[in-house]
DNA sequence: GTCGGTTTTGACCTGTTGGTCAAAACAGGA
DNA sequence: TCCTGTTTTGACCAACAGGTCAAAACCGAC
């Protein structure tokens, strides 16, 4: 249906605006800037976008979805430590590869989530609630240490996302911008659970 | 040399700047906005500072001071592992007490902290590089087990902020508004913390 | 090449925003 | 009471932002 010129520009304006949104907020981009930046004239961006909130709805979706796979991946039927460290290593990942994502998630959050919030009582909740009581089953069955189980996944996405989204921070207190703080997160993150966890 | 009326709409002022500037980010908010929260005219608002910069300035400045104080109280001399914990308790403490003023902080970071970077690879890095030297001698001294000091703080950071700055998705995923998670968070990250770091 | 649909653009409109200014209202001490 | 400095305000401005529109440029099938 879609012809390849509005693919490619669909692509570059969502591109541009990840750029945008995830450094700027919602609020403090501006159309001009996200047409600039994918390199169309205004009007232009607003022939494939209706609006710029359109453009800002269309990422969230697409970014909500890829957001609870980590998660779903933990396996019941798995080795219960090695499932809960590799899925901070998948976290982890995420920040690293995506960080704009990770940001304009952060935004949307700390800015009291007013589009999202049908998501994180809904879709994210019903996934968290579910995954709980398998954390919970293998603290019972003695494959675990004790651990509550919603604070160990807050503990989770705190520690990963923090590499994306206070990078800047991250990095002036390393002291340099070319080292790659990531290996060592790595390290730290599975030491950290390793231990926590290890009945 | 402040009037009271000085004083009381320069707090005012303040205090409403607080809320919306945490909330809305710098660009998403209005001077406006601010003035309506504080009961004052825009003009009467722009009578007590020069211009919306100016006020975002003032709230940095007091906040960043601030900020270190925790951290600069983690004491050499005292017993490691409770200072340690100790530190991420005030951190905690600080999250429940000063939400705003965390959110405030995390949006100045997230958006490339363009008016801070100065201070963060200043007295912050600075300070930190100096109780990283601390924990190393604890761990040489076998008194703590063997951990990456600026990732043992990178995670202190960013495990109490995050009950602040992802405030509601903390309180969306528990599924009430009206329980307070600090208990059960206070809880988790002392054990976390001690299983990290007992020797 | 021509023709229909697609894509692009310049000009424009409306509401908002940060900030100014001169004048009015309001202290409060002499 | 009056007088001087402080505080407050309504009216205003220029820049900017989101979005519209009609016309132009462009494309690919025939």
């Amino acid at each position: 249906m879609a012809t390849r010129i509005q693919q490619k520009n669909t692509a570059a304006i969502l591109e541009a605006a990840l750029d945008v949104f995830s450094t700027n907020g919602f609020r403090g981009s501006t159309v001009d800037q996200i047409a600039r930046a994918a390199g169309l004239s205004k009007p232009n961006l607003l022939y494939y976008f209706p609006s710029k909130e359109a453009i800002h709805t269309a990422l969230l979706d697409g970014l909500l979805e890829a957001w609870l796979d980590p998660l779903r991946a933990l396996d019941e039927a798995g080795e219960p430590l090695s499932e809960i460290v590799g899925y901070v290593r998948r976290k982890l990942e995420m920040s690293r590869d995506f960080p704009r994502e990770s940001r304009l998630f952060a935004n949307e959050i700390i800015q009291g989530a007013p589009r999202i919030a049908p998501y994180l009582s809904g879709e994210l909740k019903t996934l968290v609630d579910e995954k709980s009581r398998v954390i919970r089953r293998w603290v019972a069955d003695g494959k675990i240490a004790p651990v509550d189980p919603y604070h160990l996944f807050f503990s989770i996405w705190a520690l990963t996302q923090h590499y994306a989204d206070f990078n800047v921070q991250v990095h002036a207190v390393l002291g340099s911008e070319d080292i790659d703080p990531y290996p060592d997160a790595e390290a730290h993150l599975e030491l950290m659970f390793t231990r926590l966890l290890r009945p």
